[in-house]
DNA sequence: TCCGATTTGAGAACAGTGTTCAGAAGGAGC
DNA sequence: GCTCCTTCTGAACACTGTTCTCAAATCGGA
């Protein structure tokens, strides 16, 4: 090829500028997958719109990411970075536990369709250990047998996502085929409800008013509810076969 | 080409039998996507493996089927199919949504990787309303508040989705990278959760024996009587104030 | 300062995917 | 016999994840 001449000043500068400036790494792929993400949406976040986005080479990711499985665990991982959950007390552990709840879904719906990425997840990373200490403790705390509270986050969490990607579904299939809005759909469909044969659908009819939500938090603060008022027969019910001494808390 | 003189019967029978006999029918298609998912899974089942299953043609499909989308909500309405829920017996209730959320994730289980497909998707389909009738009366003979009985199933089949959708997904990793078996696994985790140090998650290494149940269905029956304690905790509030005759309503 | 070794990105290619479209085959009705 | 219309075919398009070879850039050591 020709001789290594030494660049002109500016052009020089520029060579450095353009290519190399900002190695490529996994946390930069990562974060312009999040852009993909929110920008497009999951079905269309693939790895060649990485790239693009990073103005590289498809193949280029692989030297850093095994490939979209990875980038999409990694992805998943990030969702728990900078979430430190409160100091247990027993006496509030119901509304702790609600704003986990809460918290958990807020994270989730936080970048579009990231709640698809995080369904049959939870890849037992180290880096989200401090949580669960905190999570189980948490149950622990609130005077749950032991095998309750070992089962409760995991229970919980399933809720969760599987709430936060039923939303995420619902979302996105209403985006695409840009139907009605949500106030109309639900006057509608409350109407569909109300407006089928009372004697063979006696139940439908009747609560047609309650089927479907004002709103998903609506929804979804009820679920919690359930299950933490489930959670609580079973403190009670520790505490009253003699739990007892220390901190028997008592529900309400 | 040649000229149409009468085909011989043995042959005419055959001729019958190859290629028009059975014609190419949404049912059949969705018979045929079955197969595949069966077998191959649902990473592998596409429009091309559906139509080889069949020995026609991809673009034959399209004809019966708008789309994938469309396959995969036939698939899923496939599910209701002779599924016919008990009368609802106020006495029962609890045994009763038990045995529906176990008839729910048994029939997700029962073809492979169905519970991805379902995610997401109840279309509201007339089909299934002979099923919801029976879910929502056998909530409203609970004694449950309206809000609550018509919210109920929504969060009962979330969780159950959610569930199996994670075992759906557990399954498959499994199957991909031949890792050890799931007792092996189970005993490495728990050694793991039990030897980190105590001092920074003393709930984790107390709780490590519990942390990872001996089978999935332990951990699905926990979850399903989490949540319908906290259903009867709603009944029986509604029944201390003056729920009392009849089934009258009336919120507080 | 230079030079070899090693890492990192580029470009093309492979085997798939869902979907569409012009055209051929088949059967129904006259 | 002939149309008409539905159904099916084969090829094509625009994608997908991943892998391969090869060139470019970087780094360590002399």
């Amino acid at each position: 090829m020709s001789d290594e001449l030494p660049a002109l000043p500016w052009e020089r500068s520029r060579r450095r500028a353009a290519p190399a400036r900002v190695p490529l790494t996994a946390e930069r792929i990562v974060d312009a997958a999040y852009a993909v993400l929110d920008r497009e949406g999951y079905e269309k976040l693939s790895m060649r719109q990485v790239a693009a986005e990073l103005g590289v080479a498809v193949s280029a990711l692989y030297t850093h990411v095994s490939g979209k499985d990875e980038l999409l665990e990694l992805m998943y991982i990030r969702l728990f970075k900078g979430w430190e959950l409160p100091e247990p007390d027993p006496a509030r552990w119901r509304e702790q536990v609600a704003d986990f709840a809460r918290e958990s879904r807020g994270r989730l719906l936080e970048h579009r369709d990231l709640a698809r990425i995080s369904m049959g997840g939870m890849p037992f990373s180290p880096d989200v250990l401090p949580q669960m200490e905190r999570l189980f403790s948490l149950f622990r705390t609130a005077g749950l047998p032991d095998y309750v509270a070992a089962a409760a986050g995991d229970i919980i969490s399933t809720f969760i996502d599987g709430f936060a990607y039923e939303e995420s579904m619902w979302e996105s299939r209403q985006r695409e085929s840009d139907q009605t809005a949500w106030p109309d759909m639900r006057a509608s469909l409350r109407q569909y409800f109300a407006d089928l044969p009372p004697e063979r659908f006696p139940a439908l009819t009747a609560l047609a008013d309650h089927m479907l939500p004002e709103s998903r938090d609506e929804r979804f603060e009820l679920g919690m509810e359930i299950i933490i008022r489930g959670l609580a027969s079973f403190a009670e019910e520790t505490a009253r076969n003699g739990g007892g001494a220390g901190d028997a808390g008592g529900g309400s």
